[in-house]
DNA sequence: AATTATTTTGTAATCGATTACAAATCGGAA
DNA sequence: TTCCGATTTGTAATCGATTACAAAATAATT
């Protein structure tokens, strides 16, 4: 492998000058600098990063943990993410926690141990306790999801408005018994849709019932058994709104064979918004979140923390603008 | 940030011994091994990876690049890439192209500046040509895509076997005219599974006929265009295979929304088996390609070749087994 | 031509680890 | 005690870049 010093050598000048002309430093002499060039075109010469990071004390690196990777809402999300890395300059390493949370503490050292400059967590793939412990000496972003009290900005939708929203299209329907799948996580967001769902159900003077609110996992099972238990209760469903596009396509599926005990005309809506919603039959009613955008910028704004000088802005909740798709459900 | 020249002073011993220490050195004596273990935490002290990178001209990082990301086939794929990386103490940098090819570059760079270790292309997301200009200079390993002639190891499934299972099936119930929607690009996995189309169709006496055979790329349009297409032409079908969930879940919906003109009692298999295939309604009868264990098996693959000293191993086609899953279609 | 100012290049320290080799320490045998 | 070998530790070079500072080369001024 070929190393600064060899251009050096064979372009008859100090590994100072070769460091110049890779630098594009404006103070060497055009002819040395294309000679330079010249040797390094002939050489294949390609810098050592790994040098130049130890040198320079950053790794032009930065990490965005997701808590998996199976569902397109955080595919969609990484991919904007990995975007704006390129588009900065900026190399990115995309980790998925899959429930396994020890796996988090590899990337965590990635910031430990220089390897990463700074770190974006999506959805709720970091607990509050460990956030805190981070904050302070490394720079962090929030994608999707806030910590109320955390000194990091967070990137999200506005949830209260989404599940306002998502709720008075159910209403505006003439859905008066509306069950609510939020996600599993006591997150920040789930609560925010929630105080959302209330205040439609208040505005059109239909009483709040707590027993129509349930969280469920991504998962089929889960779903039904959560769909069932309400059902069970006596309570009259004609409407639902589930935390995300996978968990609507198990109430579909669920109704379709009947394990579900609900008629296929209740009224659905979803979150996500990804290409799930446009493959199920019916095909889903969604708030469409901006997926894309939400990491992009997550991923932006952490980089525009690494490169400002001064530690202290606003550090604030960004919100992205999200929209009703009305479709078959 | 603390530096291993300070653990030295405070433990009053030299780098060098820490050093050993945090190598675990067995030659270090116990007692002051202790000693700078405890400094080591005192100082909540982690080593400085860019310097022992640069210093073992080694960055434990090897890089997967994808075509895509909003395919949860390639998902799954990357899920495995990611544990099994963690599993060898290795990073992982998962890329994507999104078709635009000189992102392709920017992985490639990571090789040549010593930031990665060795590469892993899934599918066809490089070029044959390019892929020339780099097998002898660096670790690369292929994931479902075969390059006959290119000296690197594949690990797929055996797709001429999976192609004439898929149309087996469909024989089996008894369709004759089955249309093949390929994938797009014009790769070794195609004309394998068109291969093994061939043969099940051959075997049944059922004459080939290349009509029916056309490509398509994972989208909605392109693929109600293609099967239209085939009708227009007058022919009659009652079965297709498709290349992918996502193209089969298309060919539903279309028939759905009547843009396509079959009768949903057509036969429909399938390659993949993603979470796609459950969430459709009807389900997709598919192949199931153990995708998670291609991306585990890749990097393996791709570290043992790091790792390993003779350089000149067998390079083969490592087949991982399929399956066909009879579900609605 | 001599002196100064400016441009261009080079020398050497530095980033923070690893590691070959040398040196110190220790224990036991003569 | 003295010497030898084994164990343990330290010194210093090294990885390949960047960069402050010094030095050289060139241009401008008197």
């Amino acid at each position: 492998m070929s190393s600064i010093k060899e251009v050096a050598k064979q372009a008859h000048v100090s590994v100072a000058t070769v460091s110049r002309v890779l630098n594009n430093d404006p103070v060497v002499k055009p002819a040395t600098k294309n000679k330079v060039l010249q040797v390094i075109k002939e050489m294949n010469y390609k810098p050592n990063l790994l040098a130049k990071n130890l040198r320079k004390q950053a790794s032009r690196t930065v990490v965005m943990v997701l808590p998996s990777m199976s569902n397109p809402y955080f595919s969609e999300i990484a991919r904007g993410a990995q975007a704006a890395a390129y588009d900065k300059g900026y190399n990115i390493i995309i980790g998925t926690i899959e429930s396994k949370r020890w796996i988090l503490d590899t990337y965590i050292n990635m910031l430990k141990t220089n390897l990463a400059e700074g770190i974006v967590f999506v959805s709720s793939s970091v607990s509050k306790e460990l956030l805190e412990t981070l904050v302070d000496e490394y720079s962090v972003v929030l994608c999707t999801e806030y910590y109320p009290g955390i000194n990091a900005a967070c990137v999200a939708i506005d949830n209260k408005k989404a599940g306002y929203e998502a709720a008075r299209e159910l209403i505006r329907r003439g859905h008066t018994h509306i069950a609510y799948i939020a996600g599993s996580s006591a997150s920040s967001s789930v609560a925010a849709r929630i105080e959302g769902y209330k205040e439609a159900l208040n505005e059109a003077g239909i009483p709040f019932r707590p027993e129509l609110i349930a969280g469920a996992k991504n998962k089929f099972e889960h779903v039904k058994e959560i769909v069932n238990g309400i059902l069970g209760q006596g309570m009259q469903i004609d409407g639902i709104l589930t935390h995300s596009d996978l968990q609507a396509s198990y109430v579909l599926k669920g109704i379709k064979e009947k394990s579900i005990g609900l008629s296929d005309e209740v009224g659905l809506v979803s979150f996500d918004g990804t290409f799930v919603a446009e493959i199920t039959n019916p095909t889903l009613t969604s708030i469409v979140q901006p997926l894309y955008d939400l990491g992009y910028t997550s991923v932006c704004k952490l980089i525009e923390k690494l490169q400002g000088e001064s530690g202290d802005e606003e550090e604030g909740l960004i919100l992205l603008p999200h929209h009703l798709e009305v479709r078959e459900t």
